[in-house]
DNA sequence: AATGAATGAGATTTCATTCAT
DNA sequence: CATGAATGAAATCTCATTCAT
């Protein structure tokens, strides 16, 4: 029997990652010392392995819990309303988080996980996932939208949801750097790519 | 002066650059030892220092000489024949690129100098260089394209630039993790876009 | 005054101590950890420190209740019949012991302990206990029987003594390593020598 | 091409098994720490490093050294003269070089090599081959000599040889904590066992 | 210029021990 | 007495960089 509640437990999990988070998108994953997470926590270095065996099952599990939040965040998207309408709620949904302080760092540390995924095979596990499963998920939505006609027959979903999620990282990416960005003129962009596959005579998929 | 020639000076430069670059592909920049570099170039840790003061300069230098590489490749395609056609030219360029397998190995680099420039001022520099020279290059061939009537008066180009750009740079991070990645669909539907903001009768993005 | 008997407690101490030895005799003393040693006792950090005050303490105690031990055997070995035989009977007492599987674990602590003799000054003294006090009971049973004749005169009983018991320290380390290990071949070089310092002819000890 | 000469190469090696050794043999191994290693040997950590790959190394190397010095020293022994006196020319090398100060020095590092063997399949199989190494160059020997009749036909030599070797490490183990050691009263009691083994009437190891 | 052995600051991790509950 | 989360000193090992040759 734990002497403290899992509840208990699993918020200090989360406190050490929110630390971590901090700490990362400051100074990066490898140049962020086991010191620095020590000190922005609060905590001792043995109470933090405590939670987690490893600084590389740190970072995996901010990947993790990353990747599950993004889940969340689209399905909430999706099933918010008619699935017409469903890319406009998901970009819109996505787009209007990049504005957002607290996300802007977590975006930060995403460009971290992408940068590890390409030697950590776990990472690389996680952050496959977070690319493909939103993908299925929006192709699934557009699919549903074709079939209620609002997307023309003739337009490929898989590759539509593809782009949309391609645009979406790379202005995260952008917002970074960007001096002069702004998200406006993004989705006008979008809404014009929706209404161009929403057209009938349009042909420029068909193969 | 010089006991041997800048030629060979710069020669040996790029060897280690092209040596740096093998490795960091693989285990990434904080995971790529000085020692790594070594034995990949085949010198020794003293000769290294001898055109880099530091492992830091070796980022550097391999982000700077990706940037201009660029930028070349930008105006190559640019420049290759009417405006009116540039954006076309410039994404073809880009993505077919990215099938070639040197080339992919360049862009899991970059991710890393992504990752780099959130911490690196110096990196950062380079980096947001590489974000925004391409869009001024891009956003002045397509004003081009405008005057000669072949983007509808009300596209805002710089928006189209960035856009492109940005699904350009989502698409860098797909190939890595995508398994089902193909390059044709993102051609189309960019063409799709193209096609959207050439006709006239178009609103969306008028104000 | 305790709330739980003595009793208790000294089983308690005793079942420490076993785990313990589990596993140190499976990891040796520096790499097992108290939370090895809570795992095989299936107590709490806290519950052993009410026991010990240190890991050193543990050791030191393990070191005390096998000199006890050995102390016990060899009296019991000693007593248990005439003088003239007790060497033989000492001999097949520790000997026979050396096959059973339990206290080959305890032997393999004992090599553990010597080690271990060789910085702590408290392990040290029990294990120079655990020399000492063998050699001298069996000193002077030898010499009971050296009076009695069945020893000659002219041996050093002493030097006997230390040097059945080097020899059987020697088994002890030999058992663990030696692939080709049998007792037997011992026990019959032991009658031999002491056939050899029974005869009044013998002078080779003399001088 | 090195920059340094293999032999320079090998002395720092063995410097640095000098320095740890003299750790070892006084705070036991797994007290040493490298810093104690890096201090003793006026070295660095890298440079250590550079030699070893790890502090478990180190003690492989000291086993191993070990080892191959013993080896020497019996095979001397042994060839030194003929065989009807080998096992006595044996035990005199032996036993001579317990009093020597480096001497003890090293055989109090072997005592934590035993330990340490219990633990460590390397060092494991490094003490087991200077456990069985040593007994077979004295078992031919022995053989030799009881061809020559030196040896009584019935005895065993195997076992003669083991004994022996059993003997001198619990001498080494007395060494250490008997405060009235001295090494004479063994030699006659070998010697004794030697004349034992030696006359033709005795029967006690005919089966 | 080139070499590569050496440096040593600093990183990650461990683990004996404590103490609030 | 028991619990087990927390502590933090200290251990092992790494690696960018230097410098005598």
């Amino acid at each position: 029997m734990p002497k403290v509640s899992l509840e208990y437990l699993a918020a200090r999990r989360s406190e050490i990652l929110d630390a971590a988070i901090v700490c990362i998108s400051r100074e990066g994953f490898h140049r962020t010392t086991m010191k620095d997470i020590v000190r922005e926590s609060r905590l001792s270095p043995g109470a933090i392995y405590n939670y987690f065996q490893s600084k590389q099952e740190i970072i995996e599990a901010i990947a993790a819990r990353r990747q599950a939040k993004e889940r969340e965040l689209m399905l909430e998207a999706i099933d918010d309303g008619p699935a017409t309408e469903a890319l406009r709620r998901v970009g819109d949904a996505f787009l209007d988080e990049l504005e957002n302080t607290k996300e802007r760092l977590r975006r930060r540390v995403s460009v971290q996980l992408w940068a590890e995924a390409q030697r950590s095979p776990e990472v690389r596990k996680i952050v496959r996932r977070s690319f493909e499963e939103p993908r299925k998920l929006l192709s699934g939505v557009l699919l549903e939208a074709q079939r209620q006609g609002a997307i023309a027959k003739w337009a490929d979903v898989d590759a539509l949801a593809s782009f949309v999620i391609a645009t979406f990282h790379g202005l995260v990416l952008q917002r970074e750097w960007d001096s002069c960005f702004s998200i406006e003129p993004y989705k006008r962009l979008l809404d014009l790519l929706l209404k161009s596959v929403a057209e009938e005579h349009e042909a420029a998929m068909a193969e």
